[in-house]
DNA sequence: CATGAATGAGCGTTCATTCAT
DNA sequence: TATGAATGAACGCTCATTCAT
């Protein structure tokens, strides 16, 4: 018992130090990006020296790599979540959305650092199994909304796989159009606009 | 009389050497990014010597950001021109569609950059004034063909900005996967299925 | 007494950890290297700490010396009996060799270690006073036979101090071709070559 | 012509460089060993940047392997020459020795690598072929002396391989005595005391 | 006494940029 | 104009050593 009470605060001071290093290293890496961003920089940010981030982290892409599974982890879990404490397929996608902006808005840095590795994808190195899993989950659970409304009559047939993937992307375009700070409108307003185009979209009746 | 032709020579000459450098840079930037494109690499790939580089551009960044902008004002130039070559709401958003996803198809080297700095717009350095500004002309020209169609009743009344950017994601979307390779479809299909999402929402009659 | 006891206690566990130490490093050392061996690799082959090893030895040279004196030491200690252990300079020279051979086949992690060293004299940091004094003993040694020998008309006069560390490089010479594995014969008949050899050479009669 | 004129003077130039590199480095490495030599010493020795050590060679292993090779070309070279130079196994023998000898003591900083060098192929990383070669070719000379002599019944017969190595061994002992200082007397007398032992250890008669 | 997390100086290597030819 | 050798600042990473527990 004694044992595992220790390994515990252990766990713990290791878990608290790894937190700190990623809170560091997502500001960093928002403002920097991860070419530009250094160790040294992080580790000042995280108030540690930077050998210490080398006994949490094996390298400086592992540091980058964890922040960002750290926040498509989290925004996974609360996507899902909020989709699941609605019904009807179009307060279900109002809900995905809603959530996605909220979250990017409320993680700026984080969100600066998803967009990016979504587009660099396009290189070799890039996407993680981790980071293209959940990009797919977001996609499959979009998609299982439609497959439902198609069912039941709510929507016409459509090919639901394409539509899933434009709406995740039509949904990341607001999220960066509002990060990025190009929208002026209400956070509501934008959601209401794209919410019933989409709704349109894939002719749902009012 | 002679100078003028001497002259003339001598920007013909140096045109001609940008353009290799542009062609190189273009294959490079695309396959490296840019923090990891390295002017050597530029150097070999143009045939030239790495100080000449430096006789025609300032810096690694100048060769990167005259290399976006090369090909966004050609992409912005065919647009238009295509555009302008139809008439009705319907087939200018078409053309718009089909003109982007064919010049990104033509030019994937240039598209994976242009498509990374996009998002890079985030971090400060980045996104010129002259990419921001092909950007807003490409969506002023969608707002100009919306509130066209709006005033002559071809479709409902919107909010004709925020509707142009997200048409401008959702087209900037669908080239994202075409050129990334997750599409699997005929490009004709692929811009029907995307048109007619759009004009639904829109609220486009058939 | 009780405090006599206790200490006692104490030191035997001190040695106990040192030799636990001592043992790890010269298998650590051996195989790789005093520079390119680790505090970390010691600690992990010794069952310690890294931290725990500061409390025997005062830094890594530290450890590095005390592995080197601990084995020549021994090493001195049993070509001194065995050379006692037998009478006649042929006998004697027989013996020193024998014994060193033997040593270093049952010590190879050692020997590797001593033999790097021994060169590494050259640079400055190096030999210290103890291995140095060791060397210096076991040609004394050497020198002593000579020297008696030549008294009784054993063999001829010669230059004794330079024959005696001349025989010591050969015996030296034979050790690390047979620890390095390019001696493929019978280590009693290399022992035979090499006494014959030096006997010969220093004018011995049959 | 003149392509070729230039390419020969690029091609000076780039070997003075490397001389210079080496020059410096064959210092460096002898004083401080090659883990504690650092390319900033070797830059500032050969009065270059760091990075220009780097234009010429590709690591600082890569310094350390031509460091070596240039030495041990040379020294194999000069023996080699010297030993044809004179008929006669004892006179070959001598060659042989006082050339090494000779080397050695002009080349200080060269043969202190060298003699490191040797030992440290119980590491695994170490010995290079070139190096090893070098080696065996040094030992292949005087196994082919002793051979002739042999069958010339110079001297009685005998395991050449075995002998071959320990009197090269006994010559990089003397070198090493003699490098370090350890051996106050002439140089010649030297010689003279070693090539007698072996003589006679062969069983060479007067 | 024992631990192992934390430290930070130090090093090998890269690469954008310059400049003498 | 064109070259490419030279530069040196910068960075990721390691590891001997310390010290609070």
């Amino acid at each position: 018992m004694r044992a595992t009470t220790r390994r515990t605060k252990q766990e713990i001071v290791s878990e608290f130090r790894c937190t700190e290093i990623l809170d560091a290293a997502r500001k960093v890496f928002a403002k920097k990006g991860f070419a530009d961003a250094t160790m040294d920089e992080i580790a000042a940010a995280s108030g540690l020296a930077k050998g210490t981030l080398y006994l949490y982290f094996k390298s400086k892409r592992d540091v980058y790599l964890r922040t960002l599974q750290h926040g498509t982890a989290e925004l996974l879990e609360r996507v899902t979540a909020n989709m699941r404490g609605v019904t009807g397929v179009r307060a279900k996608l109002r809900a995905n959305i809603a959530t996605r902006l909220e979250y990017a808005e409320d993680n700026r840095d984080f969100i600066k650092i998803y967009l990016t590795e979504f587009i660099n994808t396009t290189h070799p190195a890039s996407m993680t199994k981790d980071f293209r899993d959940v990009q797919l989950k977001l996609a499959r659970g979009l998609e299982q909304v439609l497959r439902d409304a198609v069912e039941h009559g709510e929507i016409q047939q459509l090919d639901v796989e394409t539509i899933a993937f434009t709406i995740q992307d039509m949904i990341r375009s607001l999220t960066t159009r509002r990060v990025l700070g190009a929208s002026k409108q209400d956070r509501a307003d934008d959601i209401d606009i794209l919410c019933n185009f989409i709704w349109k979209g894939i002719g749902g009746g009012d």
